[in-house]
DNA sequence: CTACCATCTGTAGTGGCTACAGATGCAAGC
DNA sequence: GCTTGCATCTGTAGCCACTACAGATGGTAG
């Protein structure tokens, strides 16, 4: 009746890297099954963990939990799945691409921003004054504002 | 009594590109000051639109919000501040570097399983296989269950 | 008179955790 | 026998920065 060749949670948190926390979040939102119990408390069974470490892997790889749910289900299917497996990596790969140019982006605006206050020299800080800089949708606010773009003018 | 010179909020939001909701959001958590009001309608004046558009553009330079108020206050004061705020740059490049070294991580190894997936021959399909595939540590984890590393074996 | 539009308030949901509070039960040490 | 400590338990609330409603209101245009 007791479940042997079982961990309790804790030795599958310190073996996947994954949190105890997090392996009770993945239980309830139902992409780990529960585990069996001996009395109260959890024991997972050597399929748990292996799940676990792939949701884990595929985490680390950025995938959605929904996305990993499908995932999970085409690694327990027939193995004719490769090509739908392919294409939600090509998704997600799209989305790391998408990330990666927007943060480089980042990377540059910031690097040269601190290079401009490094060289600061008179006035105020050319980084906050970058951040203050109006540009022309602004102004243009201010001065359709004074001609009147406003829609209910007054009462 | 009536403000002139100021915006409604749609016209604010098409001029930031900032969400109508968002720009109530910033209110709310007290980052942007409440407007003036005609009747129930918010009216912006031309202050806070300069402050809306530089939480904007810190934001895009992935600032959060709690370190953006440190800015606008930097901003307002007397201009000496200037080795403040680049730290909050550098500390903000750090962290973009960090993402982007991530990423990068990320997007090889995506490259690299659905490459794998493209040549794939035989079996089941490389890049859920490389999903599933033990390592080490789960491993053990079952021998060790098989020797019993549990710490309350049974009752 | 009706349709439409922008705005309003307030609340709840998103993703993926993380952080408690407070209970329980077991084993070892004194 | 009693205490301490440990691991676990349940349940709920918080994090970040929004976003998405539902349902009301009030003004203008056709």
């Amino acid at each position: 009746m007791t479940p042997s060749n079982t961990l309790p949670i804790g030795e599958v948190s310190r073996r996947t890297g994954c949190n105890i926390e997090t392996i009770r979040y993945y239980e309830r939102i139902g992409i780990l099954p529960s585990p069996l119990r001996r009395g109260r408390f959890r024991r997972y069974a050597f399929a748990d963990v292996r799940r676990l470490a792939f949701i884990r892997r595929a985490r680390e790889l950025g995938f959605p939990l929904d996305t990993i749910r499908t995932l999970l289900a085409l690694a327990e299917g027939d193995g004719h799945t490769c090509d739908q497996a392919r294409q939600m990596a090509e998704v997600q790969l799209g989305e790391v691409r998408a990330k990666l140019s927007d943060l480089e982006r980042m990377a540059i605006v910031l690097r040269d921003l601190i290079h401009a206050c490094n060289a600061g020299d008179a006035g105020g800080c050319p980084l906050l004054e970058a951040l203050s800089d109006q540009d022309r949708a602004v102004q243009e606010a201010e001065i359709a504002a004074e001609s009147d773009v406003v829609p209910a003018p007054a009462r």
